[in-house]
DNA sequence: GATGAATGAGGGTTCATTCAT
DNA sequence: GATGAATGAACCCTCATTCAT
């Protein structure tokens, strides 16, 4: 009998480097997002991806070559994630909205990608400090956030004087910071702030946060 | 026969039980905010606080016992400083003011308590959830805010509608994200986001975002 | 039958600091020398000395660190038993005679010795050179050979200018080969020179060629 | 359609059986005698060596049999060099003089050759033994010195009953290992025994002590 | 003849923790 | 209360070797 199926692989084809590659990289994510990289465990990793440990190290080098390339990957996502956006299309307070509700719900299905960013940030950013895919890594939305503004304000629907980067981080902040400590927060403050209503309420509140500043001086 | 030399090693009493326990402590903070649950070293806790590593576990009963009673301390830190601070005495929109710089300041003097916090959410809040002072951890701001926007929108300043804790995890996040991602950020942007300019126009920002929204609508 | 010497300790006592240490320097100095540094196994020096693997880093730092030390103990080794030699007490060529006997029965009593010192200089003496104690390894016979040169040129038996460090050079470079290349050795020419009788002829032939070399010219 | 640009490459031809096998054995000398045959890495000599790692298993079986190809590679060496001497055609002292210049400048100018014996030993020329050409590996200059001495002898120049074999064994221990213990010998007795004055003077040394030794008794 | 991808065993080292004193 | 010595599991990584192409 013939084997079966020769377009669809089985679990591991025996040969094909992208997707080994791509395999490590998938649990590396996983694990690292999950315990940091301190507490990242190569052979979970190994075991994970259904590849040699022995591999791991043939494409990344060593473990922290592999947390690079993870944090690349993730950065890379949100910038493909990002570039499907078409702000300019629409009206300066529903572009800002977009912006605003797409950072919310990128973060809320990536925790992967908060968790990483924390734990770069604990290491200083030394990783991607020698990447050389970092410059690469910047955020066309600030470009396209300043457009905005600039249309907003001659409109005079906004106020002027806002920079571009302030609010992009502004906006990230706060986002990440609700769903980066929901943990905690939910642990002080003794409420579950991942459930549904909390989170849809926090949406609201950012978004009103936002607009409200960006309205021009009466 | 007297032990000889009984005035002898002055730096530290051979048994002086609170000043140990606090040693191990100040050094445990500091090596957890560095390196991170995972990547903490028991070793380095006890060379640097010069107590002997058995002692460590006489006091806190094991490494996550000994972050708990970290985490715990730099809680109780934010706490007592929120404590001095006297927002019911000027006026709502001074007031926001001096919430909002007193959080910029306490999260820039104090590195370490983001770091623990990013740290503990990484676990998602797994020491905090057994603390019995857990509930004391909770910030008595949020009443106080309260009060706070209250008044302001008595006054016909404020918007009306404002959770306390939406806006106080707000103050929070545009803070908190800056500084705690700022490594990241300054590597992305190509910017040094740590440096004082940088730092001053945070602050005004931060401070336009949360009174530009929190102004009545017109 | 009750068991023999009270005083005697079991195999291993729990607490005794140097002797763990001494039982890892012996098993270390056998596998180093049966191996070199490079095939010696962490492994089997724990197990041969019947300490845990972890007291080796404990009291050596590392692999390297032990290597050292090992050969530090046998340099200390032939320098302790050259101190024995009663060189000066006797006529010069009974001296000279004294001198070859016991570098060749050191040699042939210590190829752990020999290995050593060979596994080093495949490392270029990487070890040695970080040694504070190297200095206090050099030999006093040096000197010792030196006064007997002279008295010896002096009683008009040897021939002047001959250098002692040269000469000792020579006389362990005479025995050393023979006894570090013997398993070549013997390969190569089809001969058992590890054998009684070969190892005899060897010690009178060096003995012949120093002192034939020494005689003053006629 | 053509493969493009046929004559490209032209650093190594892609098959040229004679020229990988002996980049690799080249690469592997290199290697073994720098690191000894425990501290090799295969993966060094196939880099160093631009050949794939496979054809290094093809051509020499495995890392062993390649250390046993290169040993029978350096016993070549010398032999081939020694067949260039051509010591009878000159006077008894000349010719013992040369056969010393030789050997000290053959080990000066390949200390590889050095290292290679010294890690055949540890080994307890296990390799060797195996090789089904180390009878041919003995030197024919044992048979050359004999008649050198005999010749010597017939001249009463040189005294009697001197073993060619321990001779040869002899210039080249006084050679051998102040060449192959030069590292550590410099660095016990705190010079420089690789400058070129020292190493003259060793030579000198060397060549008194042999010509010294054969005089004939007075 | 030649290649890049893959393997599993084991390398040196370090971990949090506990023992005997 | 306090200590230096000791533990065993597991850490990250590398080894010589072989497979499929």
């Amino acid at each position: 009998m013939p084997r079966q199926k020769l377009a669809a692989e089985p679990d591991r084809p025996a040969r094909d480097p992208k997707r080994t590659r791509a395999a490590i990289l998938d649990a590396a994510t996983t694990e690292f997002a999950r315990y940091g990289l301190g507490g990242a465990r190569v052979d979970r990793i190994s075991r994970a991806s259904g590849a040699n440990k022995r591999m791991l190290y043939y494409y990344f080098g060593d473990k922290e070559g592999l947390f690079l390339a993870v944090l690349e990957a993730a950065y890379a996502g949100i910038r493909s994630a990002e570039q499907k956006l078409s702000l300019l299309d629409v009206a300066p307070i529903e572009s800002v909205r977009r912006l605003i509700r797409f950072t919310w719900d990128y973060f809320l299905a990536h925790p992967e990608f908060i968790s990483l960013l924390n734990s770069e940030n604990l290491h200083r950013a030394s990783h991607l400090r020698k990447s050389r895919r970092a410059r690469s890594l910047n955020s066309p939305l600030i470009a396209t956030l300043g457009a905005i503004l600039e249309r907003g304000r001659r409109e005079d629907i906004f106020r002027k004087g806002v920079d571009p980067l302030q609010l992009y981080i502004s906006i990230a902040g706060l986002c990440y910071f609700y769903l980066s400590n929901i943990h905690t927060l939910s642990s002080i403050f003794g409420r579950d702030l991942a459930a549904q209503p909390a989170r849809g309420a926090r949406l609201r509140h950012v978004t009103d946060v936002v607009l409200g500043y960006l309205r021009r001086e009466p």
